[in-house]
DNA sequence: CCTGAAATAAGAATTATTCCTATTTAATTA
DNA sequence: TAATTAAATAGGAATAATTCTTATTTCAGG
């Protein structure tokens, strides 16, 4: 399911924007950090970031990735996923959606629904405070693990 | 929002049997440890319980906390719930319901809804492997949070 | 080219959780 | 009840993810 060039030309071209506005410094290593994010919709953790963005820029340190997708957090440009104890991933996609995920593997995938953003929330909802956003998590074994579980148990 | 005694009584006899079923000894910590999350509906994290448990069981260690909490999610009377990054909550609450998050002070509560409950899985999500469960979270600022906001602003 | 503020790299520190192992305990049997 | 023994615990060490500290580098503006 890869993203469309054009999906991640644009949200480079947030990122670039949103730096100027708010007066923090468009770095090589910001550019490059955002980047890794924005080109893929698998949600990575900060240690696939880094090493990824390591390729290309081999002295980059650990502390910089954290710091940087605090700071594209804090900026908006991205969504921090608390999904699994231990890692925390990182989302692109900072349009309201849902997540599909494989407690098994980690496998997540986003999908929107319109029901799902119109659900009607509860009376008691209400009087304990205001809510923010919904987010609908389908927590199951993807088809992959699926399979592999079949394959092992044939043995 | 206290639970009524009679729901916790029903979730200790519920440990109580699945301890003789599954033929894991019922220690004095793992009854105080699992009674400390059954009496209370906060969703507490494993210092909290630990604390509390070591009032009335000062030699308590930590890793008996943890140890004991992973069993009794293993044995399914309780859940574990990964909302924030860093701490672990749990949550005897094993119907399956949804949660309110205070993004702001770490509030949680449970709530049903018949609607989220029936709520009908995109076609592509289907294709991407089997639904187990579904979550709904609601995430916002929760009423005490949102005043003690405007007194600040008020000075 | 300077200058100063902002940002980084590297490694130390912190925090939550898990692991190791000597000792204790609970269930079973005599 | 006492002896037996596998299971469980306490306490401290280890690990893993993340954050902090500080010396050095970079970058924008003058
Ligand atoms: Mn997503
Ligand atoms: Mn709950
Ligand atoms: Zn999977
Ligand atoms: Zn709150």
């Amino acid at each position: 399911m890869p993203l469309n060039s054009g999906q991640i030309d644009k949200r480079i071209r947030a990122f670039t924007k949103i730096c100027r506005q708010s007066g923090v410094r468009a770095t090589h290593q910001r550019r490059e950090i955002f980047r890794e994010v924005a080109r893929t919709d698998e949600h990575p953790d900060a240690e696939t970031i880094y090493k990824r963005v390591r390729k290309r820029m081999p002295t980059v340190s650990l502390d910089t990735i954290y710091r940087t997708l605090s700071l594209l957090e804090e900026k908006g440009l991205l969504k921090r996923l608390e999904l699994f104890s231990g890692r925390t991933r990182f989302d692109a996609n900072t349009q309201p959606h849902h997540h599909f995920i494989c407690t098994q593997c980690g496998l997540v995938r986003d999908f929107t629904s319109e029901q799902m953003d119109a659900l009607a929330r509860p009376n008691e909802v209400r009087s304990w405070g205001e809510v923010r956003s919904v987010n609908v998590q389908l927590r199951g074994i993807c088809s992959a693990c699926r399979a592999k579980g079949r394959r092992a148990r044939a043995k």
